[in-house]
DNA sequence: GATTAAGTGTACGAAGCGTTCAGTTAAAAG
DNA sequence: CTTTTAACTGAACGCTTCGTACACTTAATC
């Protein structure tokens, strides 16, 4: 049975997610509102709030269809270099305009559960889960020690370049990276 | 010369800074509002803008006014032991309700340059500096590497904790932070 | 034509920030 | 004792943003 009534324009929708992706781009999370969104989306506000409870969804929203996943993980063959590579690649998206926002959200997380969760959900535990596959081979390897806790292990590596990123906020060259795996590699072999 | 006019009341303003600081603990940054501690402070509001320049501001001054050192560096002989205490202490402290004020401010920070500047250099710096000289002294004992970059082994030992609280949000228990010290240890040495 | 649901535009209430204004109050200086 | 200076007060206000209410119009099916 089709559905009664008007159907919803997936325009709509669409421009919704595409304006507030780039107005957070622009602007950051806070400096980003509703009716900003609205206007550039060319849309009614109302219509904005039919679909999602708060502007905190509409922005996650319009991040998580927006981000894609730009960091594929690297098989070379040694787990040391994957790692090498993977963070690297990690890094430098965490220090572009993109890899900002995801500070902003984390940020805007420690003030309102429902953002971290989502983003832990469809951001965090997916790329953890991939890093974890990466150590596995190196444990099936033998290069790494056989009782390896994978998820610690990520936390020792992703650790961290987060940290940096959130906390201290210094710089985060190829070269701290690089000091930053070798070193964990050492404790996980 | 003694100051001519109505003298500064102190305590006004050290009123402001409890009734800030205890509304941070109660409800955390964002429902901190200057008009409840305005009114919690007995004070008008004006009176905390003529003092402060915004809330980000009294809120800040407030926690760096109440929060006191709770992590003495402790010195029991060896690298590994100092550092199993200093990590636990921490660990215990950021799962407390005062110490998830710190991800609430660091958080905020995300958004605001002036907080997370004011929080580096008030909060983090020192602790970071405190840490150095922990680990200093498990290379002058030769039980760490004469090379050893201090910077680079507080990012490795404090990354993985930050990151379990602002970004995994995943438990922190007294066995993981076990886990989390010696695995770097063993990547340090 | 009747029904259903999507979408619009305007207006509004509630917070909260930071400011303005017209005062009072507590001290030092003359 | 009067004047001057600066701290402090209370109430009101403008502004922004969130989220909602109301009275529509529009596009589809029955």
């Amino acid at each position: 049975m089709p559905k009664r009534g008007r159907p919803r324009n997936p325009i709509t929708q669409k421009s919704i997610l595409t304006a507030s992706y780039e107005l957070l781009l622009e602007k950051g999370f806070d400096d980003v509102t509703v009716e900003k969104i609205a206007e550039r989306a060319g849309v009614s506000k109302v219509t904005i709030y039919k679909w999602w409870p708060n502007k905190a969804a509409v922005v996650m929203d319009g991040f998580f269809s927006a981000a894609k996943d730009r960091l594929p993980i690297p098989e070379t063959g040694t787990v040391l270099e994957d790692l090498l590579i993977h963070a690297t690649n990690l890094s430098r998206f965490m220090t572009s305009p993109e890899g900002k926002i995801i500070a902003a959200l984390i940020g805007q997380g420690q003030l309102d559960s429902a953002i971290i969760e989502a983003f832990r959900t469809h951001y965090i535990h997916p790329r953890r889960a991939e890093a974890m596959l990466l150590l596995n081979r190196g444990v099936q390897r033998g290069e790494l020690k056989g009782n390896l806790d994978l998820a610690l292990g990520v936390d020792l590596l992703y650790g961290p370049l987060f940290y940096r990123m959130l906390v201290t906020g210094e710089s985060l060259n190829d070269h701290h990276v690089k000091q930053i795996i070798v070193t964990v590699f050492n404790g996980l072999k």
